[in-house]
RNA sequence: GUGGCCAUAGUUCAAUGGUAGAACACUGGUCUGUGGCACCAGUUACGAGGGUUCAAUUCCCUCUGGCCACCCCA
């Protein structure tokens, strides 16, 4: 102990005379995160998933830019929305281009139909994507700044099977992923019939003005739906008497939502109406429906969970092709956010299937080295997934690490076998280990594999 | 965007107005011809800036970031 004291004191004092101070180390900005391999296998079941559900289902694969123009995310999402009031990420570039990184993805891929003349291709155009969105938000579990969502959308078909279908997709998805969710189902009709709406509410809310919060008081100004999701508690009760939309629906929202019920019950999707269910996009037309995961029960001990939070969403958006200069075209969609979904799957205690490394080629000296590379190419060339710590020279080592990747066998090549033209095989399990000919390696390997199934 | 709580090794947590410890992880060794074990050694931290003080990781302020609630949503 003195020693280790006696001896550390004057090597700190000459390294803070040599060294200089460290710069500051950077952080990720607020809202952003890394995803590290440690997650990343979850990340990868998920959408891996999406995309074999989606081209199982006739969706083709569309990437668009993470940027795009301001003006359509306005027009698109709609100006008095809070995602364009104050979530738009938004700049404006040196040549004087106002841009904005995409808030969701159905803006952009719809433009990209209009843009790209898909109309011309055989209807509907079914899409799916994946990417990054961003929203200058407060972060929060589950709310970042960068998240990812998976979408599909259906556009140029307007028939009640379309919505039924693209729900029991995302619930597919998320069931097959081991995800039991339920959908929160809702029409919002024709925009003259919110309209018709919005008015009987604002009278209706009136009456109770006196009873409303201040918070409340402004939304039955501004926005007088939002007032149906309001968490206030006499608003609560209150509510229970407020008109709901489907009774102000016309006949053909009515007949279409319907329709879409009965296909949902015919799959056996599971849902529940939610008359209270009123999308915070402009762009919404009938349908609308959101994705949340089965409340499990909480554990004894642990903190009690919020409110359940949305796995996805959707719904249908029959006037945006022409809010965005484009013919009238009726579409459907939803998206998944990928981060609830990885985190929800984590919190469940599903895991990923590891990258399984069936042998590890370990190696002594140095012309045991060179023949051990040859080797380790030899294996991949003939599938067989490998792994190797070349860097390192002990055997001790190297075993150890085959160890950690749970190789079935490992390879030796060591300075007696290069001479002798041979490889050792070791079974990992069993510890048993026998000299093969070199040159016959990756035959004696595949043989061993396949027994072993 | 509003309000509250918080910030110490890679991680999970300690202690302290006199410059910091553990566990796990990581690296190396015991042990260049054999892994799961053990033992030994080593690397790594007070988020940033300012103030009070003889002295600040500790007290105060600002910033940054995280968590929670609201707003809203994926």
């Amino acid at each position: 102990m003195i020693k280790k004291k006696e001896f550390k004191k004057p090597v700190k004092k000459d390294a803070e005379v040599v060294v200089k101070k460290a710069p500051p180390s950077i952080a990720p900005v607020r809202g952003m995160r890394d995803i590290l391999p440690a997650e990343n296998p979850w990340w990868d079941m998920v959408r891996a998933k999406c995309r074999e559900i989606a081209v199982a289902y006739g969706f083709e694969h569309i990437d668009t830019p993470v940027l795009e123009e301001t003006a359509l995310f306005v027009r698109g999402v709609g100006k008095y929305t809070d995602i364009v009031e104050k979530e738009l990420y938004s700049f404006e570039t040196l040549g004087g281009s106002k841009l904005t990184l995409r808030p969701e993805g159905t803006a952009g891929v719809m433009r990209a139909y209009i843009s790209n003349g898909m109309v011309n291709l055989p209807q509907p155009v079914k899409l799916w994507y994946e990417g990054a969105m961003f929203r200058h938000d407060r972060p929060q579990h589950g709310r970042y700044r960068q998240f990812y969502q998976f979408g599909c959308e259906v556009i140029g078909e307007d028939d009640a099977v379309t919505d039924a279908q693209l729900i029991l997709i995302s619930h597919i998805i998320l069931k097959e992923l081991g995800i039991k969710a339920t959908i929160n189902i809702n029409s919002i009709g024709t925009p003259e019939v919110r309209t018709n709406y919005r008015n009987a509410l604002i009278s209706f809310f009136r009456g109770y003005r006196a009873k409303l919060s201040e918070e409340d008081k402004k939304r039955l100004l501004r926005n007088p739906m939002r007032l149906l999701d309001s968490k206030d508690p006499a608003m609560l009760e209150i509510r229970a008497e407020a008109p709901q939309i489907v009774d102000w629906l016309d006949e053909t929202s009515k007949m279409h939502f319907m329709r879409v019920l009965e296909y949902l019950d015919e799959s056996n999707v599971p849902y529940q109406l939610d008359p209270y269910l009123v999308r915070g996009l402009d762009y919404y037309t009938g349908t609308v429906f959101e994705i949340f995961p089965e409340q499990e029960p909480v554990a004894p001990g642990m903190p009690e969970e919020a409110g359940p939070i949305a796995l996805g969403g959707g719904g249908r958006y029959d006037g945006l092709a022409e809010i965005l200069g484009g013919r009238p075209t009726p579409a459907v969609g939803f998206s998944l956010g990928l981060d609830r979904v990885v985190s929800h799957l984590k919190t469940l205690g599903v895991r990923p299937e590891k990258f399984p490394r069936e042998v590890f080629v370990a190696q002594l000296g140095e012309q045991g080295r060179k023949k051990a590379l040859a080797i380790f190419e030899e294996l991949r060339k003939a599938g067989v997934s490998a792994g190797e710590a070349f860097s390192k020279d002990s055997i001790r080592v190297q075993m150890d690490v085959a160890n950690r990747l749970g190789a079935k066998f490992a390879i030796v090549i060591g300075q007696k076998e290069v001479l002798d033209g041979t490889a050792l095989i070791r079974d990992m399990d069993s510890g048993t280990q026998e000299i093969v000919d070199a040159s016959k390696i990756v035959q004696e390997i595949k043989k061993k594999l396949e027994h072993q199934v």
